[in-house]
DNA sequence: TAGATTGTTAATCGATTAACAATC
DNA sequence: TAGATTGTTAATCGATTAACAATC
């Protein structure tokens, strides 16, 4: 709420940093696209998309364009609202060309914060804790796991995917020292709220919650929510409206 | 896209049933709206919701009534909002009094297809889909995990949490033995899209992904995508910018 | 009847898309 | 220069919200 932009209106570009008000659906497009082009990189033409010149040149990605059309077809978009999304982090690409990969890769990176490492804390070492733990592939993103926390003697002090358990009492310090960025909430709903509430306490300002149910949160404190059975009972609703169409027919 | 209704319009109002096309939007809110008045019903006034006379009055269920503002507010949510979503399902309030908390409970629980059961097949046992089995309470909430499905021998024939994992090359009849109704992928993202392939031609059209990258699939079958890395990116984001404001100021 | 609250219309807001001038 | 594609404006679309007539 606080500080909220005009509508419509970029926010000031402070001395060129891109400190603007982006959408939050743009954000998460921005991310996709960053996704999407580390793949363009890798192998030239993935899927189709041919790209001029490419076919025998070898992986020069030095120079390697991309159009907006091309990019937006990878990702699923209208080219367009790619332009649109782009357009947010300043102008990154060469009219009459395209966009080039290595730039726009960088500064979707710079933008999106992507270049930093975030420490992550996972509280509650049930199943989907465990799970997370033993996740590879979110520390390749800059989002290793450092810290688990639960309260049951039983699991504190023991490993688990090769992480110490810590007592969740323990939060603030063991956060501190591990420099933890984002808390993972993987708990039972009753509790989710007290755990939300000790890693606040802990300095913890951006949370993934995996409990059902909202959570408090003081202002400036970010949270997102990852609620499975909401997922399915939407898929759920696609279903029954089948079944009542096919009926009804 | 096919048979997407007129801009605006509720869709024909089919044999009193409600086929209307409701926007994605208000079908999340009005499963939000469902576990609200679960709290509802199970503790009279649990938070600060003062209902009158049920101080002494006991759980005296069957005549509850609650307003929309009441509602409105335990979910989080405007209630003009409130209102005007639950209206897709047609009139369900008294005007002047507010509505019947049994009878929307129904209401919403019909309109959402909550009443059935949907069995739910994991492909991929790994550490997520271990997780997943592991679960309790997808079942009481009308999911239950009937199967596991996977391709490595090693697991093929074995029980995770009680269930048989299942060769994936027969899926097609064991989706059809165990009455599947959502698939959920769980699998590393190069097999992703075989994996849903797979499920489809199994006759599954409602697929739950946790993969990165998006799938193609024929139209009609309906695709919910949860990505953990993109939530963690989202969070970064926001640190990220918190940071720059900060240094900035 | 007077008070209260729904259901719905109309106004607002924001996001998507189409179109095109700028410009490589 | 001619062709191509960006960056941006204006038009469209849909969703949210405020306001109020209907009505219990």
């Amino acid at each position: 709420m606080a500080g909220t932009a005009a509508p419509g209106g970029l926010g000031p570009a402070v001395d060129g940093a891109a400190v603007r008000t982006i959408p939050e659906a743009t954000v998460a497009r921005l991310t996709a696209y960053l996704q999407v082009l580390g793949h363009v990189g890798r192998i030239t033409a993935p899927a189709g998309a041919a790209t001029a010149g490419s076919v025998l040149a070898g992986p020069d990605r030095a120079d390697e364009i991309i159009s907006s059309e091309e990019l937006a077809a990878l990702a699923g978009v209208n080219s367009a609202k790619l332009r649109k999304d782009l357009s947010y982090l300043g102008t990154h690409g060469t009219r009459g060309v395209g966009y080039d990969v290595a730039t726009l890769t960088d500064a979707l990176r710079r933008a999106l914060g992507a270049h930093d490492v975030y420490p992550v804390a996972v509280a509650g070492v049930g199943h989907l804790g465990s799970a997370l733990a033993g996740y590879r592939g979110f520390a390749g993103r800059g989002f290793p796991i450092r810290l688990l926390l639960d309260c049951d003697p039983a699991k504190i002090g023991t490993a688990v995917a090769g992480l110490p358990v810590v007592d969740i009492r323990e939060a603030a310090s063991a956060c501190r020292d591990a420099d933890v960025a984002i808390g993972v909430i993987a708990t039972p709903e009753a509790v989710a709220q007290q755990v939300a509430d000790v890693l606040i306490a802990a300095g913890i300002r951006s949370i993934l919650n995996f409990a059902p149910g909202s959570l408090t949160v003081p202002e400036g404190v970010e949270v997102r929510r990852v609620d499975l059975a909401l997922e399915l009972q939407l898929l759920a609703f696609h279903e029954s409206r089948r079944e009542r169409t096919r009926v009804s027919t």
